[in-house]
DNA sequence: ACAAAATAGTACATAAATTAACTATTAATT
DNA sequence: AATTAATAGTTAATTTATGTACTATTTTGT
């Protein structure tokens, strides 16, 4: 059975679309274009079903990411250039984000006592009860998509975007 | 060698975290959250290797796409929801992208014959020449970064990524 | 034939993110 | 020791996107 069948109705759209493209300019790769098509569908997915999860607690998949962060090392601070890099985003952007999670009383501000350049972020005790609770039902909504795989599957999914990301990232 | 080595240094940071965040609530699948942010973090190197390109064009990534869906066809018109699906945006963005668009004299819409809901869109000369000029430059700088892997892999990410797609879309 | 449901596209308030510039501070160079 | 370069984080203007509600129109159901 063809494997390429199983895919959303809206994906289908997209392909023969690329594809009719690739006919006018046949130097380009369907197969290429068709890929970054892919991530960008399965990314928004992703996003969405996070949002979804997320909303209630009036929160969103970048400030979530930015807590669970912070929440891998309950001990230690990390400091907006290391929460930017763990979680994908620019340093404004963790400003912002780092704003809204202290209002929240989710994340706790503090000036470095080595480096005045610098300030350290840790989980307030109620961000660390918000991942608490968060994670299990992100896991049931969002992580376990990827459980359509084998384990051979994900292990080579995981493989092959690696070196993707590894050439595309620089 | 262990293929897991060939990953961007930026996201060993990401990968140690979910490690940690992991032995802190371990039902989690270490493997599952890390491809969420692999996808994450792939999507965004792509759209910031696409926006390196288009900006200079005062164009970003959602814009030439819906350029490029309307270019497969271009004899035909789509309408906005089309163009939605196919872009993979909201019904509210391809308006606010296409008056964009418009104003830029690379789209052009026009009441559809049949049905009063509807609007044609169509491509305009300048439309075309600007896809015409682009899709060589983005292939060289963002469709290629595929190129690292072999025919066989490029064929099974794609299965692997439609798989997970199709059970996450719904 | 008429009413109800669904679709199409837009408007607008709000949310989210980017970009470039800035000040303060530390590190590196001379 | 002094100067230059780099880093850290923030700010604010601008860009990009969402969510909800709306009107107009067509399709579906009775």
């Amino acid at each position: 059975m063809n494997q390429k069948d199983t895919i959303p109705a809206s994906f289908r759209a997209v392909e023969d679309k690329i594809n009719l493209v690739c006919r006018r300019i046949p130097e380009n790769s369907v197969q290429n274009v068709v890929l970054i098509h892919l991530v960008k569908h399965l990314q928004a997915a992703l996003h969405s079903r996070m949002s979804d999860v997320l909303r209630e607690h009036e929160l969103n998949p970048v400030s979530f990411t930015a807590l669970m962060m912070l929440f891998s090392k309950p001990n230690e601070a990390l400091n907006p250039s290391e929460l930017a890099e763990a979680s994908g985003e620019s340093r404004a952007n963790v400003t912002r984000i780092c704003d809204e999670l202290v209002a929240k009383g989710l994340l706790e501000r503090a000036p470095n006592p080595d480096d005045r350049r610098r300030v350290d972020l840790r989980l307030a005790a109620a961000g660390d009860d918000e991942v608490m609770k968060l994670l299990p039902v992100l896991r049931q909504r969002v992580h376990n998509v990827f459980n359509v795989l084998e384990q051979d599957e994900k292990d080579q999914l995981e493989r092959l975007l690696k070196r993707v990301l590894t050439e595309s990232a620089n």
